[in-house]
DNA sequence: GATGAATGAGGATTCATTCAT
DNA sequence: GATGAATGAATCCTCATTCAT
């Protein structure tokens, strides 16, 4: 049982982090099981055995990574939704979506790697879903700060959340050819504004 | 090369039933990649050998079992939706949102775990990015039949679906705790009714 | 322990040689070891166990389609050379090398497999190293007719055959893209010539 | 996708050079297809997993090793050959002869193996067919040091070559006990003497 | 006798993890 | 500590042969 060190020294938290990323890039284009552990060392230009040395096994990989996204993500969000204007709830949801959008756009697969890890895996699932609840709590403390204020506001903005993610999802992942994205994308409208004007 | 066999008579094709419903048993207890060949084989009380007379590969297995899953359910929907009588919009997508629950209750994590692989594999998401469009279209249909219709009807019957497949998500695999169901389940109407009114 | 049959009756001989054809043809074509029995039960119109009734193993198909193959080779030889007048041993030879070359012609790749099989497989060596002498017996027979006669002619007629069959592959098989073809007739020849006259 | 380590270090190349010679050897023993991996493995005293970071796959292993195997069979020849001292062209003959089955005595069926393969495996017939030119022209340029040239000097090679292998392949592998190995090398001689005399 | 579905041992290959250097 | 070669269990898939119908 070799345990796995907590990096101090500068060197040693940057290898950290380059596995870190390396896992992320991989894990978000090929997903978790078709990605394997020496390719990630590779990618990060790193032994195999580094790899070891800072992570339990994979799947610590895959943990720590998705967390430092969901943290920098919600940082972006908070940057980029703070500096919305909400004179009108209208235009208020117009730049909430470009917004997430532009954030979505950046990560890619990304958000929907993790909700299918969550759905796959028992770990992922628990570690995440204490994390997706801080993740959401931020957005809602963002909200508040613009205004929107509601009862049951954590239950509205998790609809909208969803909303808002699925279309992220059918722009950049399925191919519903049938759909009209900026149709679609006016119906997600209709419906977040629907959640928060009563 | 190897041909895969068309089972005619009852006892080949009861075989390959029972093939498909471990598989698809399985597939939706433990996920795709942590379920082997020789374990459906096993829980079918079939050989090794036997499931490769049926199915070219192990994401045959998959793609089949999933793509007879979705027929099934939209069977089932298409019966428990005729029922309803809109004489009232309320009403209406009361009775929707619980023949959805209902249904997908029954399917456990079913749903979920075709999301997934969707967005992890290449060939699952050709093959049922067609599918779907296909299951929606049967949804639009019945609604049309209950006098739903709307410019860009297609578009608010996704956004509606992905909002209520969220509140069985919630229901059935995440946690997130401090959500209240109810008051989820009430802003996830008021969003569909909103969707639909204008 | 199933004994096989000796077909006696008409249609359990046809049956018999369809098998045998069939497994000639795919073994030619494709080799032995790519060869499987139910392919050749399928070409040869017949089931699975069938091919069992007839032949104890894979192997045996192998052999008595080769000795049948073998068998049939030299009466065509024969046919072939005893249209042959050799009033002159130039044009005796040119004459024998056509005949060689347009009887393998139609059987391609045969020659070549089996004595692939003669080296690779311990059987099928001692099957046949009796059988390609019987062959080499009834070469000579028509060459004697032919007046052709010689100490030590079973080793001359021995190297003549190689060098003809060496001939056959350069044409068929092999792809020396250096090589002249018909230069390399035109030595096969001299070194026959060579053999056949002192 | 999966890469294929090149070793530079000292350990390495000894691992893959036991793999090579083991693969070799059960090759030549038992042909290609009787021979399975792990059985490579265990005679190279080298795990499963080891062979596959040196070798794409089982047929690299086959490919290389008898490329290497080719290499020192020239390098022999060469050798060999260059002792030769070609007062008298019978002579000459004689000790080319002697020279070839000297070398081809140590490597027992490898040559037939080879051959083999050739015929059988489209890739391992595109790999050798370059390198059996390349053979070619090393030995011709012997024979042109020895100051044998003559037109069509490749064809009449080839033709040689080919009666000498015979006689090899008489001499180790068939067992056609009716000829006279003695008079068979005695015809073989007089047709290359034949070829190289005009 | 005939069928062809069923068997299951066997083979090639992968990859998370370890450990000798 | 760092390395990356080595491990070998695990996985998917094939196919000669059998045997219930």
């Amino acid at each position: 049982m070799a345990d796995v060190r907590k990096p101090i020294q500068k060197r040693s938290i940057e290898k950290k982090q380059k596995i870190l990323t390396a896992g992320f890039d991989l894990f978000c284009e090929k997903g978790y099981y078709k990605t394997n552990t020496i390719e990630i060392a590779k990618r990060a230009e790193v032994s195999t055995g580094a790899v070891y040395s800072y992570f339990k096994d994979k799947k610590e990989i895959y943990i720590e990574a998705f967390e430092s996204y969901l943290d920098s993500l919600s940082d972006c969000l908070l940057k980029e939704l703070g500096k919305i204007s909400p004179f009108d709830l209208s235009y208020f949801v117009d730049d909430w979506i470009a917004a997430y959008l532009k954030i979505y756009a950046s990560s890619g697969r990304a958000l929907a790697q993790l909700r299918m890890m969550i759905i796959d895996d028992e770990d992922v699932n628990h570690h995440f879903s204490a994390s997706e609840n801080t993740y959401f709590s931020k957005i809602i403390e963002i909200l508040e700060k613009n205004g929107i204020t509601h009862n049951e506001i954590r239950e509205k903005i998790f609809a909208c959340c969803v909303l808002i993610d699925t279309l992220r999802q059918e722009n950049s992942i399925f191919s519903h050819n049938e759909l009209d994205f900026n149709a679609f994308r006016e119906q997600i409208k209709n419906a977040i504004m629907a959640l928060l004007s009563n």
